[in-house]
DNA sequence: ATCTGTGGCGCG
DNA sequence: AAAGCGCGCCACAGAT
């Protein structure tokens, strides 16, 4: 609903006096809405210049150019709520004027928590201005803020407070729909973590870029060698230019589907590593080891690089706090969720000077969700009783002793079961996993689940609510509204109920991980500590911190994830596994 | 030149 | 014999 009639637009405030009468009168208010213009997207480049706060009475417009926004920092930082459009972006902003905003409201978080499943990239503040007021906003406006003038054009301040009003009256639109589905608690749970975010994408990560790029040069003489060896099997299947050098690109689908045919005689549907391999080839290895190097070339090399920043000297990445529709985050520009593990790349992410480098995972996570989830006794038990689940499972389902030692392909077979059944695998996918023949594969299944009956039940009642009801949901009742068209054939539906039983796990554990963030923000604050969160990877979260505070700070850090996976999980133990260290290390 | 879809692959 | 979930990035191919 828009308000009835536009109030009077104010003049820009310019001096102090002015600007604490107008926070006096808006410091009682019960909801206040927030926006910023600002001459670009960098908070580590630009300013904001504009600063727009209020309600849908009272609206103040500050020149950020003229007038520190000093008398506003109580509002800013205390309890009264503010809404805003993407405020993960504000509050970045703000770090740059030294203010930590507290206690936001998102109304685009709001939306996609909403609508998640549904209606997939419409939520720009005019989309959902269009929507749930009827106006479409004009938004060419923004980018004159890079270069305003001395003294705002009417255009420009109107264009601010339209803004403003837009954001205040979306939210009040959107929380009757969040009260009806039942999504308040998700929407809490995104609210308070976005100020975590806005610092995750502020204070940044460092890199070792000296170290980064002996890596990279190593990788890249590798991977030399390697095509030089491909080439070597390929010679005389192979095009070759007018000097006899072979002229094939080893990235093209074709040319290479093309001479491998000539070389093995054998026509491949596809040109993976399972399938190289399983040519058994000599030209596979190579061929492979080739892949593995030019990733590392092309896909770490240059951009993380690039990605440090000139000023800072730390790496910002982008991370986008619902970035999955199961909840999950995503990261990108670069994405640091999917730098090689079990290599020297996660050792260049370090703390900088003598600062360290607190790293904190949770152990076993969707398999303990699952565990609770079903309530299953025998899977429960394993977790209560602790040791190696993937050989407790293994010795269950085979009847055999099993552990890391003993019987390790057995082990294996359990972890694959283990995995996949999270994600709603099936016999013929356990046998294209393990390479066991299907009807194998069924009788194992059958066993495993003759071990674990609940487990079974559970996922098949997830999935078979979902489709009844139209969403599934995490135990905290985040929605993935799955729309189950009325011509959907068989293995569609099939790979929605598989989407519906692997989202209430996927997703609980994204919720732990974003009340765990909101959680440690809040205590490194209380505490003073000089700690600030670098990533964050699903299930892992990386902090830097002092040396004084470092290992204070990873106690912190596993009580308030523990505590954000016992908000879920009560049957089975929450464990996090911590290290203090230099380096990212897992 | 720039966009879109696809295969492949890094991570959880 | 149509598939075990989620993501982003690189490179190619084919379109605009």
């Amino acid at each position: 609903m828009s308000p009835a009639a536009p109030p009077p637009l104010p003049a820009p405030i310019v001096d102090p006096d002015t600007l604490r009468r107008a926070a006096a009168l808006l410091a009682d208010r019960p909801l206040l809405a927030l926006d910023l213009e600002t001459e670009g997207l960098d908070p580590h480049l630009h300013r904001p210049v504009l600063l727009a706060l209020g309600d849908d009475r009272d609206q103040l417009l500050l020149d950020l150019r003229q007038t520190p926004l000093e008398p506003l920092r109580p509002l800013l930082e205390g309890a009264v709520p503010k809404v805003t459009h993407h405020g993960a972006f504000d509050a970045a902003m703000l770090r740059g004027l030294g203010v930590r905003v507290e206690n936001l409201l998102d109304t685009m978080l709001i939306e996609q928590v909403l609508t998640n499943g549904r209606q997939e990239g419409r939520r720009s503040l005019s989309e959902l201005s269009e929507k749930y007021l009827g106006l479409p906003l004009d938004k060419r406006e923004r980018t004159s803020f890079a270069q305003a003038g001395a003294e705002f054009t009417p255009g420009q301040l109107e264009y601010a407070r339209r803004d403003l009003l837009a954001t205040f009256h979306v939210l009040l639109e959107q929380m009757p729909a969040v009260v009806r589905e039942g999504l308040e608690d998700t929407v809490r749970l995104e609210c308070r973590a976005a100020p975590a975010f806005a610092d995750l994408r502020y204070d940044g990560v460092w890199l070792d870029g000296d170290g980064w790029r002996a890596l990279i040069e190593e990788a890249r003489a590798r991977r030399d060698q390697a095509r030089a060896e491909v080439e070597q099997q390929l010679r005389g299947v192979a095009p070759t230019d007018l000097f006899g050098h072979l002229d094939l690109n080893l990235e093209s689908e074709a040319e290479l589907r093309r001479a491998l045919t000539r070389l093995t005689g054998v026509e491949l549907r596809d040109l993976g590593k399972a399938a190289l391999k399983a040519l058994q080839h000599p030209v596979a290895e190579p061929l492979v080891r080739y892949r593995e190097m030019h990733k590392l070339v092309s896909t770490y090399g240059a951009s993380f690089l690039e990605a440090i920043h000139p000023r800072t000297g730390r790496i910002h990445a982008d991370f986008m706090q619902i970035g999955a529709p199961t909840g999950r985050v995503a990261c990108r520009d670069p994405n640091l969720q999917n730098v090689p593990r079990g290599s020297r790349f996660r050792g260049c992410f370090r703390a900088p000077g003598t600062r360290r480098m607190v790293t904190a995972d949770y152990a076993g996570c969707e398999l303990r969700i699952l565990a609770e989830a079903s309530g299953d006794r025998a899977f429960v038990n394993t977790f209560q009783r602790g040791g190696d689940l993937h050989s407790i499972v293994a010795a269950e389902i085979f009847g055999q002793p099993v552990s890391k030692d003993r019987n390790p392909q057995l082990r294996e077979r359990a972890k694959a079961i283990n995995f996949g059944l999270a994600y709603g695998m099936g016999a013929a996918g356990l046998a294209g996993v393990t390479g066991m023949p299907q009807d194998e594969a069924e009788r194992l299944l059958a066993q495993y689940f003759r071990a674990y009956p609940k487990v079974r039940d559970y996922l098949e009642s997830s999935a078979r609510l979902a489709l009844e009801r139209g969403y599934a949901e995490t135990l905290g009742g985040r929605r993935l509204y799955l729309a189950p068209g009325e011509d959907m054939q068989g293995p569609e539906l099939a790979g929605l109920a598989r989407v519906a039983k692997n989202m209430p796990i996927q997703g609980t554990n994204a919720d732990m991980l974003k009340i765990a963030m909101a959680g440690i923000r809040a205590r490194l604050a209380e505490e003073g500590r000089d700690a600030c969160t670098v990533n964050c990877v699903h299930d892992e979260l990386l902090l830097e911190a002092s040396a004084d505070d470092a290992w204070d700070v990873a106690e912190l850090t596993r009580e308030e994830m523990v505590r954000a996976g016992e908000r879920y999980i009560s049957q089975v133990p929450v464990v996090v596994d911590v290290t203090v260290g230099e380096a990212w290390q897992k």
